[in-house]
DNA sequence: ATACTTACTGACCAGCGAGTCAGTAACGAG
DNA sequence: CTCGTTACTGACTCGCTGGTCAGTAAGTAT
């Protein structure tokens, strides 16, 4: 009884290499992970992997799109078709959100856009179209419609939906160089948005 | 009169090399940058480089190590002798400060730390140590001094200095990766300080 | 069964770049 | 000027890794 050394598997090889690719990745980075090292992790030859990508560079760009592509759909939805209030949002999904940011893919892209991002500016372009400007976006919009309902009144916040992400970067990157040192980023981000309805319903 | 190929110049070559290794990773990152490109800029054999340094490694640890000497003392020293008021210090001296950072070799070191940190913990240690502990034991002693002083009142702020760094922070990513996409960085600084001050005050 | 297509393998190659070292010449001492 | 020391050069090596391709065997049609 031999097993074949091999199955035919057309359809799932590209998903299951950039799998195995963002894994060592998001381990040793784009420069320092060996295209060999992901055939190994994908259970595949190097010669296969070349067959769906043609350079270790375009590798890198699929994985970078594969991770985007299923996360950002999710928020943005919910915050068209909400029933909550603004304020009830903001606190509820938009917080849950932001907080499981930074233990996520989306931080091993942010690291990864970080190191090699001024190298692919094509790359930058998509993730900034498909993540941040979506992304500002909806909060942006939300801040609006609390301000046309009355919640809020209108203030400097109006134009800086960053403002309510910039606690979330700093964890992302915090995560990232200080693994060790401890920082109660749930206590950041919950303090920031705090300060901002303070700030936008007085 | 035939000039003299090279001088010899054992005490400037040191921080002659940190300073083009600096130049060469702030543009291409640590690991696109030849050592031999190092050396080219730095006026200089690649074979006397590696006389001053033992490998590319610790020569990447010497340019971190040189610019972040450099930079912090001043603000530190700052905090101390200032005369101003704990507002009028955080809207001054800590503002301006934090206003350049985002176009200034700290910004290089962060994108550094942030793409290579990961294999080297003895360096981040020593940037935890020198600038990050220091930074926001500075800011936190201010906030803690202005309570004292019956400037502000207290709460969750005061245990939380990371909330004035985070728009910096996000400014410098940003900075880093959208270089083409326009973002005031200063405003948002600004509106976070007045949003921090207004509740530190209230 | 048999012939055929093609997903897949893995040994190989080329060039790139970190690190070496034998030799050279700047410069100070005598 | 001469000699010794050593800062400095640059051609070389060698390991590593992205990318190739001739060959193999899994699946399919007849």
């Amino acid at each position: 009884m031999n097993k074949p050394r091999y199955q035919r598997r057309k359809e799932d090889r590209p998903q299951e290499i950039t799998a195995a690719a963002f894994e060592a990745f998001a381990e040793n980075g784009y420069a320092k992970t060996r295209v060999e090292e992901v055939a190994k992790r994908a259970g595949v030859s190097k010669g296969l992997l070349y067959l769906y990508f043609k350079t270790k560079e375009e590798l890198f760009k699929a994985v970078i799109k594969s991770v985007v592509i299923r996360r950002v759909d999710a928020l943005i939805d919910n915050v068209a078709t909400t029933e909550l209030s603004s304020e009830e949002f903001i606190r509820g999904p938009l917080l849950s959100f932001m907080k499981q940011v930074p233990g996520s893919p989306i931080a091993v892209v942010i690291r990864l856009l970080i190191s090699e991002g001024p190298r692919h500016p094509d790359l930058v372009e998509f993730y900034y179209e498909n993540v941040v400007a979506r992304g500002l976006g909806a909060i942006a919009r939300f801040v609006e419609r609390g301000i046309e309902r009355g919640e809020f009144r209108h203030s400097a916040i109006s134009e800086l939906p960053h403002l309510f992400l910039a606690p979330m970067m700093l964890s992302v990157i915090w995560r990232i160089i200080f693994t060790n040192r401890k920082l109660d980023t749930d206590k950041l981000m919950e303090t920031q948005i705090d300060m901002l309805l303070t700030q936008l319903k007085t």
